[in-house]
RNA sequence: GGCCUCGUAGUUCAAUGGAUAGAAUGGGAGUUUCCUAAACUUUUGAUACAGGUUCGAUUCCUGUCGAGGCUACCA
């Protein structure tokens, strides 16, 4: 049981034996630096309760907790706070406790517990992944960790906009200009060759309608009617009726993006279960926007599109179905929510990573779900991100101002190469160790960079200004990390057996860490609780700060009494362990040296 | 117009309604015969504005100003 768990009960108890009533709630945080303790209890919420001054009430209840407790071994009163100092006994034997414990922080999965899916990239299949898409896939990533941790079961997942007017245009331009080449004979991804060709067809389509704009057409009608375009959408219509030759082109061209995501997503470092196409689940959700139909849920207009009213609710009416009675995204994501449901039957509930532009969007499926009847309805939740912007502004693929997330991993490894072989540290590493070691510490760098910043808020990145290495940056916990690897390295002597708190006098650095160390099992469930990787990254930031300053004020190896040395290697494992769980619930390695 | 986010040091980020608003970076001053100086120590500097609720407000409410987004039979 955590500290806090334990001294709520036991001031509860102390404020039924000393003023006769029952607490609802107790208010604790830990001490602030400038006062002596490890954790405060907030006296104000009392005083409407009980006769006293803060002050009379924090003394009565601090005396009695250091005469009926283990934990507390002496407290002072500060206005109308109660700091109460955690005895050293307590700290050792929760040490000794989970100093062995790999897993130590993590909950594992109940037996027969509902399963969460999350969903996370969602790509559409025009153009490859830039920024944008690496924040998402980092936070959905991380995010799912951290509900795994926690005790949930977890799938990943994705959907994949496979179908639509976009990759026709792709398909289009490659027929046109393309000479029928192939990622192979180019050298390139595929995800960049189909990219390409969707910047050749917008080309095209632009001087289109600078032509018909020449010839007098109004500049509106001109967009709609460049021949270009047309062709596009006569595409879309094939390919809708199942045209052999432009499925056979589709599949062709899907299938060349499909390797260069797979690619990107293997090089950043992430994976899903399973993965769902748009082409696949759109058809249900027809299906089922037919039966809400019948049960009242939608209504039909006159003209034979299909609505739901949430104006009651706040909202808009909303389309579900056109008038043609094709699918329009909500459709598709009806059945996409349902098709999950039925492949694993344990899903209670689904996490969706998608930007905050589409936060209305959700509010409505979400709702839509709720109407249909589906118990899990109640469990979806809308894991809603800022967007990433340019000092320019937004990112536009047809205009060339996207960070593509190849490059930008590149360019990250190459930046963690110049400043390593500045320091020239790894003396005896092979090439290939030090290629693999710059990758490490470049992504660490990004990811680190991108999911510290609470997910709601918007990013400003500004590619001039490359993502640090210095202070609070992902490298700075890494360094840490090894460090801690070659002190371990180093002690050559068995550092395994448990200490006694006789045999350790604390020193308040090793205090300050335990105290650290000890709260990450509650960091992992508040993250969880709130979808929120930032917490877990600002806590291990928070441990490795103190740890460097333990580092530089204790001598570990360094010191003259063997149990010192013995019980600082194991905190300092204890701090690599946590550093290295940590990190991996946001998706970044550590390294052995740097 | 309506609706939804967000406004914290020069800059990038923190702060379950709690103490004197924390860090990083930048600027200043230091620390290497000692376990990795991508580190440590120290100094400088901020809650957009105006009200309200509260013992207590960066946090909750109202208004003003500012930034972004949504408001498609696009996805």
């Amino acid at each position: 049981m955590a500290l806090s768990q334990i001294l709520t009960s036991r001031i509860e108890e102390a404020v039924t034996a000393l003023f006769g009533i029952t607490l609802e709630k107790v208010e604790l945080q830990a001490t602030r630096r400038e006062f002596e303790g490890d954790i405060t209890m907030v006296i104000f919420p009392l005083l409407k309760l009980v006769k006293g001054t803060p002050a009379e009430i924090g003394n009565r209840i601090g005396e009695y907790l250091v005469a009926n407790t283990d934990e507390v071994e002496r407290f002072n009163v500060v206005s109308g706070f109660l700091n109460l100092v955690v005895t050293g006994n307590y700290y050792i034997n929760f040490f000794n406790r989970v100093k062995d414990d790999e897993a130590f922080g993590t909950v594992a999965p109940a037996e027969g517990g509902k399963a969460i899916m999350v969903e996370y990239a969602s790509p559409n299949t025009n153009k490859p992944l830039h920024l944008g898409h690496v924040r998402n896939v980092l936070l959905g990533y991380s995010v799912a960790e951290i509900l795994k941790a926690s005790g949930k079961k977890v799938y990943k997942t994705q959907i994949i906009n496979d179908r639509g007017i976009h990759i026709c245009k792709s398909m289009l331009a490659w027929q046109k200009f393309g000479n029928g080449t192939t990622p192979q004979a180019e050298n390139v991804k595929g995800d960049k060759l189909v990219g390409h060709f969707y910047v050749e067809f917008d080309k095209a389509y632009k001087s289109q309608i600078n032509d018909l704009v020449d010839n007098g057409m109004a500049e509106d009608d001109a967009k709609k009617q460049a021949p270009i375009l047309l062709e596009a959408q006569e595409m879309l219509r094939q390919w809708e009726a199942g045209d052999e030759e432009v499925v056979s082109l589709w599949k062709t061209m899907n299938g060349w993006v499909y390797e260069g995501f797979d690619q990107t997503f293997k090089s950043i470092g992430v994976d899903f279960d399973k993965n769902y196409y748009e082409s696949d689940t759109y058809l249900l959700g027809k299906e089922v926007v037919e039966q809400g139909l019948a049960k009242g849920v939608f209504e039909k207009d006159p003209d034979g599109s299909v609505w739901i009213d949430l104006t009651a609710e706040g909202l808009d009416r909303k389309i579900v179905l056109r008038s043609d009675g094709t699918a329009v995204y909500m459709t598709q994501d009806i059945g996409t929510a349902i098709q999950r449901v039925k492949d694993f039957p344990d899903v209670g509930g689904m996490v969706y990573t998608v930007g905050n532009e589409q936060d209305y969007h959700f509010k409505v499926l979400f709702l839509i779900l709720k109407k249909l009847g589906f118990d899990w309805a109640e469990s979806l939740y809308h894991l809603s991100y800022g967007m990433v912007d340019l000092p320019s502004g937004k990112m536009k693929s047809r205009e060339g101002t996207v960070v593509d997330a190849d490059d930008l991993m590149d360019e990250m490894t190459a930046t963690a190469k110049t400043i390593s072989e500045e320091l020239g540290k790894l003396d005896g590493y092979t090439d290939q160790e030090k290629a693999k070691l710059h990758k490490i510490i470049g992504l660490g760098a990004l990811k680190y960079y991108i999911l510290k910043v609470d997910p709601k808020k918007r990013i400003l990145f500004n590619p001039e200004e490359s993502v640090d290495f210095a202070g609070n940056t992902g490298p700075f916990i890494q360094y840490t990390y090894a460090r801690i690897q070659s002190l371990i390295r180093k002690a050559d002597f068995d550092y395994t057996k448990a200490l006694s708190v006789d045999e350790v006098n604390l020193h308040e650095k090793e205090k300050e860490l335990l105290k650290l160390v000890a709260q990450y099992p509650e960091i992992i469930q508040a993250a969880a609780e709130s979808h929120s990787p930032a917490l877990v990254a600002n806590y291990v930031y928070e441990l490795v700060k103190e740890y460097n300053s333990f580092y530089q004020a204790v001598p570990v190896l360094g010191s003259e009494v063997m149990n010192e040395k013995i019980f600082r290697i194991q905190l300092s494992k204890k701090v690599g362990d946590t550093i290295r769980s940590a990190f991996g619930l946001l998706g970044i390695d550590v390294p052995e040296r740097m």
